[in-house]
RNA sequence: GGACGGGUGGCGAAAUUGGCAGACGCGCCAGACUUAGGAUCUGGUUCCGCAAGGAUUAGGGGUUCGAGUCCCCUCCCGUCCA
């Protein structure tokens, strides 16, 4: 029978409330040790809480409350990131405010995490819409323009006619799709200047305890390439490119010039004008997703000229390709096809020149070899190594003027304002005398105008230009008449910096009070998804690094350990598909749609219960049809595939406890793994059981089985193993493997006779971190007062670990042929006299020659025969 | 195409350094208790074989007394980049 989880949780969770059992204290001991373990805030969606959101939750929560009880000062908050578009969108349909359906959506996800029983200190609790947050989020912002990092530019953005609105780049082909026109046009936009700070963004990873791969994606988008800037002439002009292989320059045989490149139109020779026009024309209509997606047929178009090589001053042909950006490096490329892959393609296809100038390694084709080698058909250079000639070649374009080393990024700067209403306001007034002016700091917040209709004007200004009194204000340089900004800021804005404002959430002089700021940085341990990988963690990083520079911040980077939580599918589904008629169809012969392969024919899906199923291979088959496959795996959740998991539903039925160990009980955290409903009652049943050691669930009084004796031998080695294991497991985050070692524990003392208080109120503090609600109850039961957070954690003593007599595997050649037990204490010569000594193993090496005599310490036998 | 991560029973997985593969949980099988069991408890459960034994960590090769773990090749899956 399930043990009383909803009353026991209920009850510890208003004593949490009513003590401030979490709360941390604002006064700082500096002889503390801290530990400051953050998760990601949660965007509050009206779908309210996810099942993903417990699994990263709960990790950290592990990680604080053995903290708090191995003596350190735990900082543990939690907050709402809550600008965001779908709030923004409901206020378009219904006129309503957005911060309304914001504040109910951070009341549900309240209760919900409150429900959960995580240890956050809810007095530091932050919103990013807080008009207060708002305010310093702004105040970040004006250091920023301060130092001269922001800027305005005219970009072009997405912007739909027919929606009236701009659409973020991965959002175009779903509109499109729907029927929507979608056109490029320029807007005036601020722009952060984060390319400054490539470098140190890029040089300060290497000391971060964060997952290779997630560096590793950091790195790509920062995309550092050393290589030379060289000048190629034609007629009086020069163009200029980039290339990271200036060793190829005798390679060169043409150019391409990106369609946006100014002199494109110059150059263009007039029997090639009209083809170069319209060429550039179709360009304009492609977005860059388009143009640098796979691309897989090249196309372009000669200008007609040529421009001078530097090397050898040869006439190469200049061509106009979309495959060419105008973004990145300077907008032109020197084509070297036989060793640049996309360069080979397009020369093939409109047959250009194709000259080797690296000789690859025996055996290895030069055609499009694109790694490092010999310089051929390079004049002086033939027969140096690639990295030599790159280095001379460089030192002659710069001793000659026609070209210099030069570090490239592929790095943007950062598009930072959105045209829409839910965002914060850019604390900026723009002054017909005196240009752009910062609202002083002590006119911050600026607040959001009261409005009825959110939606950008028909020409496209942000909904902020319909607030005609909001618009109006007073220069404060001049005091002549001023006009607010009408941009907002990006969701990124918020989250970019809200792990100093938890430090100090209330102070209202300053961002975060400098003693504290210094005490609690940098964050210990930082979890969350792998989605925000790349931006949000570049881009707090950015803020984070000015901020240093600006002195408010004390480290240089915010973030010291990051763990990326692996996402949590759906129940495993058996799939079988029936055609029209009924009959099955083999899973191989179906695509994703559910569609075959070669007709197209639509099938329709069902699912096949497991008891129908069969191994075969590598797959499943029907049991009685083996040749139908059945499609076995786990699908991402969603409402349309009606498999998603609603926590507030597990709570109810198996409690909040079952809830957050089933989630670390799955698998590795950082692992993607498939829900199952019965691993939830799995965990619950070991939860059940353990009330039952303590507690008589018939009568609800103490187990009888309880005494106040002292352990034996055997108890002492039972806990003291499950210690040390979940100790370890917890410091390494492998808290399923701790959880089985705790199980491991309770099967054994469910067998005792006698349990003594003692020891079981042990287990209860090494459970406690997992399973907090039941815990304290037990601790209760078991004769304690209040609450057992600041318990000191247990130490495991070896002494009780230590076995008198241990089991040692005889193996002879490498497989197991017997067993001995010996003392623990034996030596080598002892051990292996008894391995010989093995009956059972002995018919495997009696009468033959043993070459070799192997003894692992109190691990195991190695006997090498011959034959 | 490239980079990174991964592939172990019917399923989720475990195996700190190269040393008893499959801990723990689910499922399944059997038994006990029971008016009943979707409760609880006990035992069994990688595969083949009656057994002795053999095979087995995606597949192939190598190093080693010994490989899930190290090296090489191939295949498959995931994520990111192109």
């Amino acid at each position: 029978m399930a043990y009383p989880h909803t009353d026991i949780e209920k009850k510890w969770q208003k004593y949490w409330e009513e003590n401030k059992t979490f709360r941390t204290p604002d006064a700082i001991d500096p002889a503390q040790p801290k530990f400051y373990v953050l998760d990601m805030f949660p965007y509050p969606s009206g779908a309210g809480l996810h099942v993903g959101h417990p699994e990263g939750y709960t990790a950290t929560d592990i990680q604080a409350r053995y903290k708090r009880m191995k003596g350190f000062n735990v900082l543990h908050p939690m907050g709402y990131d809550s600008f965001g578009l779908p709030a923004e969108q409901y206020a378009i349909k219904t006129g309503e405010h957005p911060r309304k359906i914001t504040y109910e959506n951070i009341a549900t996800f309240r209760r919900q995490l409150k429900m959960l029983g995580f240890s956050y200190d809810w007095d530091r609790e932050i919103a990013t819409t807080d008009e207060e947050y708002v305010r310093w989020t702004q105040w970040i912002f004006l250091q920023i323009f301060k130092r001269g990092l922001a800027y305005e530019s005219e970009l072009p953005v997405n912007w739909s006619p027919d929606l009236c609105a701009v659409l973020a780049n991965e959002e175009v082909e779903e509109w499109r799709a729907k029927g929507f026109s979608v056109e490029r046009r320029s807007m005036r936009q601020w722009v952060l200047k984060i390319t400054e700070y490539a470098e140190r963004l890029l040089a300060d990873l290497d000391g971060l305890d964060w997952p290779e791969s997630i560096k590793e994606m950091q790195r790509n988008w920062i995309g550092k390439s050393e290589g030379a800037e060289v000048d190629f002439a034609i007629g009086g002009e020069t163009i200029r490119v980039f290339t990271t292989r200036p060793d190829t320059l005798f390679g060169a045989t043409y150019m391409v010039l990106a369609p946006e490149h100014p002199l494109v139109a110059q150059i263009a020779t007039p029997e090639q004008a009209e083809a170069v026009a319209a060429y550039r024309a179709a360009a304009a209509g492609k977005s860059d997703l388009e143009r640098t997606e796979l691309a897989k047929e090249k196309t372009g178009v000669f200008t007609g000229a040529y421009a001078t090589n530097p090397v050898n001053g040869q006439q190469i042909p200049i061509w106009v390709a979309d495959y060419v950006l105008w973004g990145y490096g300077t907008g032109a490329i020197m084509a070297v096809p036989a060793h640049d892959t996309r360069d080979f393609e397009f020369a093939t296809k409109f047959d250009l020149p194709i000259i080797q100038v690296v000789q690859p390694p025996e055996g290895v084709d030069w055609h499009g070899f694109i790694d490092d080698g010999v310089a051929v058909n390079s004049g002086e250079y033939d027969g140096l190594p690639t990295a030599e000639v790159k280095k001379r070649i460089t030192a002659w374009l710069e001793k000659t003027g026609q070209g210099a080393g030069k570090t490239n990024y592929k790095l943007r700067d950062w598009l930072f304002s959105r045209q829409r209403f839910w965002g914060e306001p850019f604390p900026l007034l723009h002054c017909e005398k005196c240009g752009v002016v910062p609202v002083p700091e002590k006119d911050l917040p600026v607040r959001l105008p009261e409005m009825k209709d959110y939606r950008p004007t028909a020409d496209g200004q942000p909904p902020l230009a319909r607030a005609t009194d909001w618009l109006q204000a007073t220069c404060p340089v001049c005091g002549g008449p001023a006009r607010r900004e009408t941009n907002t800021m990006p969701q990124w804005a918020g989250s970019c910096w809200y792990y100093l404002r938890y430090i100090d959430p209330k102070n209202d002089a300053a961002l975060v009070a400098p003693a504290k700021e210094k005490y609690w940085m940098p964050v210990n341990l930082y979890v969350g998804g792998a989605e925000h990988a790349v931006l949000h963690l570049l881009y707090a990083r950015f803020w984070h690094k000015v901020l240093f520079d600006c002195g408010v911040v004390s480290t240089k980077e915010p973030f010291q350990k990051l763990v990326n939580q692996g996402m949590i599918l759906g129940e495993m589904e058996y799939l079988a598909y029936r055609d029209a008629a009924g009959a099955w169809v083999s899973a191989e012969r179906v695509d994703e749609n559910g569609c075959d392969l070669r007709t197209g024919e639509k099938y329709v899906p069902a699912h096949v219960p497991e008891a129908d199923l069969q191994k075969q291979g590598d797959g499943f088959v029907l049991k009685n049809q083996p040749d139908v496959r059945v499609s076995a795996r786990a699908f991402k959740m969603s409402k349309s595939r009606g498999n998603v998991i609603n926590p507030d539903d597990i709570v109810k039925e198996y409690g909040a406890d079952s809830l957050r160990l089933y989630e670390m009980f799955m698998g590795p955290l950082t692992q993607v793994k498939p829900w199952s409903m019965k691993g939830v009652e799995g965990v619950s049943r070991f939860l059940s059981r353990v009330y039952r050691l303590a507690v008589d669930d018939e009568t609800g009084q103490p187990s009888p089985k309880l005494a106040d004796g002292e352990p034996t031998k055997d108890q002492l080695r039972a806990l003291h193993a499950a210690i040390k294991k979940v100790t370890g497991d917890i410091e390494r985050m492998d808290y399923n493997v701790a959880i089985s070692a705790m199980m491991i524990f309770v099967n054994e003392a469910q067998a005792w006779e006698q349990l003594p208080r003692s020891l079981l109120s042990t287990f209860v503090l090494i459970l406690s971190p997992f399973a907090p609600h039941l815990a304290e109850e037990l601790w209760n039961r078991l004769g304690h007062d209040g609450s057992l957070v600041r318990e000191p954690w247990p130490a495991w003593n070896e002494a009780y670990l230590k076995e008198d007599e241990i089991e040692i595997p005889v193996q002879v050649n490498g497989k197991v042929r017997g067993r001995i037990r010996v003392a623990a204490e034996a030596g080598q010569d002892t051990v292996i006299a008894a391995a010989l000594a093995c009956a059972e193993a002995a018919p495997f090496f009696a009468g033959k020659e043993i070459k070799k005599q192997i003894y692992v310490p109190k691990r195991m036998v190695n006997l090498v025969v011959a034959g």
